[in-house]
DNA sequence: ATGAAAGCGCTAACAT
DNA sequence: ATGTTAGCGCTTTCAT
């Protein structure tokens, strides 16, 4: 835990300058070969580990790339603590992990790697958010945020430093590179089956407001309207409040009011609204049909298996950092937007039979 | 994208100097209320980020732990391309994410960012293993790696660095701390269940050679000892080669030496061997049970579902990270070795009926 | 309470 | 091909 070798060591002890042993490393083409081997014989003997710190304020860049992850954890204690019997803890966790954010960032780590990144990961939360992310903005080359995680202000702040991609939002602050999915192109997959295949006709829209649900409110009001179906507003959930949800759909099972299905603005409500409905001894498909969007680990875990849209949540999360490979590169005039396309998977909660798997 | 501010633009514009901005966010207290806001102020208009660089390079610390995550993803061809016909691409990759390492990864970081850390993750290959994880051991203050994916030389090079943490392996490098799990005591659940509630008689061990594999066939023997039971070499599987394993099990069957269970050293490798079997047409558990050890989602999405020792994923990542931090708050005089609980996972591909799940 | 100045370990001109 | 040297942006004594 001694203070490590530095280039000052290697040098002395190779016998050559400082200059020549940076470039022994970095250029290693442009010292003789007899040079570069003691050199590098030296490090060896010493165990020189290069300092990142160093290096980076020497380059001005560090060679690292950010993702701000938002505790989503803070979700959990409501979460997990009501509805389902606690069974097994290993049957309950898969509810939450891996969720969609998680299998985004793989596809970040995966396209860092391979590109010869590495990945310094954030975190944080309501309180130690705007911290946290200027903390980890001041030590990588570019930044990847998903959506709504963190204030506008401060994400144009840090873009102005480094080049920051947002992940999911179909509008936002347009100074940052953005990657977003065909939602409108996913419900309409989805309200297709629907509609034309299970011949439902009273819908109902659950989710929480903000900019991604309404897209997908949006796109999922034009195919009704196209078919002449009537449009209710939406449900409106809370965040792991399913309490509040199991309330809204009591009170429309008691008008009588229940729809064929409720399409839900991402999987894991859909989730809730799954349990919910088992939890009121209403029969789902049977009864109501459910669907998701998003295509997460859990939603096939569950019976019956959630009919959902699915996202290239990997491809997302390397087109982010393609992104910032590119931006770092050279830098283009205007931010770049990618949209990528999802499919439809179907499977048990929309009224289909079981899958093989 | 133009270069940032620094603490001297700050400096100027709040007229002080740049010891005081440096105090203005490290030590508030130590500057006067007037004097702190205006270059609080300054900072906030000019848009300013810290740089860890140099601030690391000045402290010679980063305030980051490092995890270096081999990629395991060089196994995915041949590990995605046999067996299973290929359905829906969504079935597909939930059975090779998230496998253990990634649970694993998830405690680290829920603990790294909980104590006000930063995590970098680095990655490799065997190509470029030992650059990779000296790049990332540059840029940290410890650092956490998964035992067998780097050359002993090299970690304990590291270590004369910083403090470095190697994840359930029962033996090895012994400067390094150390997480490990209680082999015996998962082995020793499995097989009584095995033996006292299933009465199986003949077993065969299978897995890869290596020391985790090594003590976990060790307490497997044990356990068959002491019951009396007869105990065969392991069956040695190769890690993606599922051919090898098909064959190997096809003599077993011819020669009519089929045993009644297979006990498999980890799950991935249990799965392998449960569509082996399914491929062969020889129903499991009917015909012959198997079981794995890890306890990775995926082994709960097939069937029959497996039964498994399941490992706390989450915790060996969270106890890594707090052994990093107690070490660098005050360096312990011998590297710390805690070894973590297992708990037994009864499910389907034992013989038990399935779970309500 | 604030400023001046000496590094931290490395890279990259520029010399030689 | 190799050496000299001036920073990179920040922290931290040590003065004032």
């Amino acid at each position: 835990m001694v203070k490590g070798p530095t280039v000052y060591d290697v040098a002395e002890r190779a016998g050559v300058s400082i200059a020549t042993v940076s470039f022994a490393f970095s250029q290693p083409h442009r010292v003789r070969e007899s040079t570069r081997n003691s050199v590098l014989d030296a490090a060896r003997e010493l165990g020189y580990v290069p300092s990142a710190s160093a290096r980076g304020l020497a380059k001005g860049r560090t060679g690292a790339l950010g993702l701000f992850s938002f505790d989503y954890l803070n979700l959990l204690p409501e979460a997990a603590g009501d509805g389902a019997k606690s069974g097994s803890e290993a049957d309950e966790d898969c509810r939450l992990f891996p969720i969609w954010v998680d299998e985004v960032q793989r596809g970040v780590e995966l396209e860092c790697f391979s590109r010869g990144y590495a990945l310094m990961i954030g975190g944080g939360n309501k309180a130690s958010g705007e911290r946290a992310v200027t903390d980890i903005a001041g030590r990588v080359d570019g930044l990847i945020v998903f959506a709504r995680t963190i204030p506008a202000e401060v994400t144009r702040r840090i873009s102005a430093r480094i080049p920051v991609v947002e992940l999911s939002d179909p509008e936002g602050e347009s100074s940052l590179h953005r990657v977003t999915i065909d939602n409108a192109s996913g419900i309409g997959q989805l309200m297709e089956h629907l509609i034309g295949f299970h011949r439902f006709r009273r819908f109902m829209f659950v989710s929480i407001p903000n900019a991604e649900n309404e897209a997908r409110y949006n796109a999922y009001s034009a195919v009704l309207a196209a078919h002449g179906l009537e449009v209710q507003p939406p449900l409106e959930s809370r965040p792991g409040a399913s309490a509040v949800t199991a309330e809204l759909i009591a009170e429309l099972q008691d008008s009588g009011s229940l729809p064929d299905c409720f399409v839900c603005a991402n999987d894991e409500e859909a989730l809730v609204v799954l349990e919910t409905l088992k939890a009121a001894g209403i029969p789902a498909p049977a009864q109501v049909a459910v669907t998701g969007f998003d295509g997460i680990v859990a939603g096939r875990l569950v019976r019956p298996s959630l009919t959902t849209v699915r996202q290239p949540m990997e491809l997302i999360g390397r087109t982010a950092v393609d992104i910032l490979i590119d931006t770092l590169t050279d830098p283009p005039a205007t931010p770049s937007h990618r949209q990528l396309p999802v499919s439809l998977a179907v499977r048990e909660s929309c009224g289909c039979r079981a899958q093989e798997n």
